[in-house]
RNA sequence: UGGGGCGUCGUCAAGUGGUAAGACACAUGGUUUUGGUCCAUGUAUUCGAGGGUUCGAAUCCUUCCGCCCCAGCCA
């Protein structure tokens, strides 16, 4: 693992030119920190790749560092199984964090925050109910009112305060409040929710802790506690940042009043001490990436896999990165993908020709060539001995031999593929037909001599001859062959089972619906493709699980990493077609 | 006029007062034992709209229009 972020060198994304700045004016003495902050309640998608990205590719363009903290501080919905799948993407990505801290770990410093607040006169505890708290908040357009439990003593609320982590209270019962305005045009500001009473099971702390303390108060001190320089967040957040801003700036004043730090004097001292709070960190917002064709929100995503749209959170048509992962996109093609994206603060959705663009283009480069027919049908060298065998040695990538050769064996009946032959064929048909002399890939010139048909219109054998002159697929006279076509012997054969994916949806913009449906209404049922009945090369068959290769003429796969079993059965995901100029020529002749 | 943001090619996106980068997509040619790759060429007289300042504006001022976010004891 490397921190390598293949940084493009284009103009500076406008983050980038705020850390320069910095860095000029020596705000922070040179000193770059970032984090990426993801809660583990869910599987990362592409979205948080972009995040990923921008915060680790800073640090290292700038020689900082970038913290992995979950942000874990509401226990009902978080769980270890996503901390652990949210690392390993993490890692999968290519990138190395500096440390992995949990929000969790500074619950302690932040519930003696919470009391210096209380002391300040910055917080208390209010007793009104859910309801009454938003009905007193006001609207967008008009003011809210004050609780009439705003003005109570500091005495009385840090009484209040400790017998609510004491457990002396119920759920529900009240909430610690930051006392800022309720009359704030910015609704974040009309008194914060700061702590709230939750008897769950925290799936780090267990049972220590009945009060959590909410986001809004969690995020910038947790900033603040580890020293970030830049708190990179997407647009959303754009309204919390003067909650953010309050939360350090009262914390930098409470330091500041040694006498009231009481008992805690310690912990006080302690957090005096952090660069967070001689450096403290902003907040910078960016807009989160959408892409066409799919859904990058953790609830939508969530509801496909639990109610079976897909089959779990890597389901290869699944935005998420394990989804890509498994469905044969390299790390390196993603990290290509969000340097090629831009970082900006415009809403915007990229075409997922781009992603898939930068697939192709790294695969191109690295994936091994491999002949395999997808919709079989025989086609039989009249003119080859039964009993002969061929065995070509045919080169694994085309521009670079490095890739060394695999050994195809070829005999009198192959399988070839069904699109590749017509029986009435156009001019602009390069492939076979009745009389016409294709290419048959590294192995020879054949001449279509006939063909058989079922009952119903379908072939059922093409029969051709072979030259026997243009053995390696090349002939002496230099004769032109336009088509050239993939095939697989037939008794040699390897059977294999072929997954293709298309859009996940049946609409460019699952975001927006039509009155009455959901983003679910537009799940094509299509999306996935299961192939049973391929025929590909034997060298396929012992392939580890997760590799990467090409079928010649037809697209990049890889093996699944789940289903496949190297020497028993051979399981392709297809990750992307290749460019297909033909399919563009049918469509433009259909219309 | 509740507050906060954003509007540059079909899609992203540079540009930060000196006369519209680049990428993807698209189109057309060329090379090719993958109709792949690769190569070449073309594609915004114009920067949401109008007005103004200036020798000069996408960049400054101004009015208007459009889109996004915010009223969880979620993050």
């Amino acid at each position: 693992m490397s921190n390598k972020p293949d940084a493009p060198e284009k103009g500076k994304d406008f983050i980038r030119q705020i850390i320069d700045k910095d860095n000029e004016s020596g705000k922070y003495e040179g000193r770059v920190q970032t984090r990426f902050p993801p809660e583990p309640n869910g599987y990362l998608h592409i979205g948080h790749a972009k995040s990923i990205c921008l915060n680790f590719g800073i640090a290292h363009d700038y020689n900082g560092k970038c913290n992995l903290r979950f942000d874990d501080t509401n226990p009902v919905k978080e769980d270890i199984e996503y901390v652990d799948s949210i690392r390993e993407d993490v890692a999968w990505l290519g990138f190395e964090w500096d440390a992995n801290p949990f929000a969790s770990d500074y619950f302690e410093k932040l519930y003696y925050i919470a009391e210096l607040f209380i002391k300040m006169g910055k917080a208390y505890i209010d007793h009104q109910s859910a309801d009454e708290i938003r009905e007193n908040r006001g609207t967008l357009k008009a003011p809210g009112t004050n609780s009439p439990y705003r003005d109570r003593s500091v005495e009385e609320n840090l009484d209040l305060f400790r017998a609510m982590r004491a457990g002396e209270l119920k759920d529900g019962d009240c909430i610690l409040r930051g006392k800022i305005d309720m009359a704030a045009p910015n609704v974040m500001l009309r008194d914060p929710a700061l702590y709230r009473i939750k008897r769950a099971d925290h799936h780090r702390t267990g049972d220590t802790w009945c009060i959590y303390p909410m986001y809004d108060f969690t995020h910038g001190l947790s900033d603040a506690i580890e020293g970030i320089t830049h708190s990179i967040c997407t647009l959303e957040f754009e309204n919390n940042r003067p909650v953010y801003d309050w939360c350090v700036d009262t914390l930098m004043a409470g330091l500041k009043q040694p006498e009231l730090f009481g008992e805690n004097e310690t912990i006080y001292n302690e957090l005096a001490g952090l660069p967070g709070f001689n450096q403290r960190p902003r907040q910078y917002e960016f807009a989160r990436l959408n892409i066409t064709g799919t859904v990058l929100s953790k609830r939508k995503l969530i509801k496909l896999v639990q109610e079976g749209y897909v089959s779990g959170w890597d389901d290869p048509r699944m935005p998420t990165i394990s989804g890509f992962r498994r469905r044969g996109f390299t790390p390196e093609s993603i990290r290509d993908f969000c340097n090629r994206i831009g970082v900006a603060k415009a809403d915007s959705t990229v075409e997922y020709a781009l992603l898939e663009h930068c697939v192709r283009q790294d695969l191109n480069e690295r994936a091994p060539r491999y002949l395999g027919v997808m919709d079989p049908v025989k086609l039989v060298i009249e003119n080859y001995p039964e009993d002969q065998t061929d065995e070509f040695s045919m080169p694994l990538h085309p521009e670079d031999e490095s890739y060394g050769t695999r050994v195809v064996p070829f005999s009198r009946e192959l399988w070839i593929e069904r699109a590749d032959f017509m029986e009435d064929p156009p001019k602009k048909f390069f492939r076979m037909g009745p009389g016409r002399e294709v290419r048959l890939r590294f192995a020879y010139y054949v001449t279509c001599t006939g063909f058989e048909k079922d009952a119903d219109g379908n072939i059922t054998e093409i029969r051709a001859t072979y030259d026997p002159e243009t053995k390696g697929g090349w002939s002496k006279d230099g004769r032109k062959i336009k088509g050239t076509m993939h095939w697989v012997s037939a008794r040699h054969a390897v059977k294999a089972e072929v997954r293709n994916y298309t859009n996940l949806f049946t609409t460019d913009n699952p975001n927006s619906v039509e009155e009455g449906k959901t983003f679910v209404d537009y799940v094509d049922p299509n999306s996935l493709e299961t192939l049973t009945d391929c025929w590909v090369e034997p060298a396929l068959l012992d392939m580890e699980p997760g590799t990467n290769f090409q079928f010649e003429r037809t697209g990049y796969f890889c093996t699944d990493s789940k289903d496949h079993k190297p020497g028993e059965k051979p399981v392709f995901n297809r990750t992307a077609t290749l460019r297909d100029s033909w399919a563009k020529i049918q469509k433009k002749m259909g219309k």
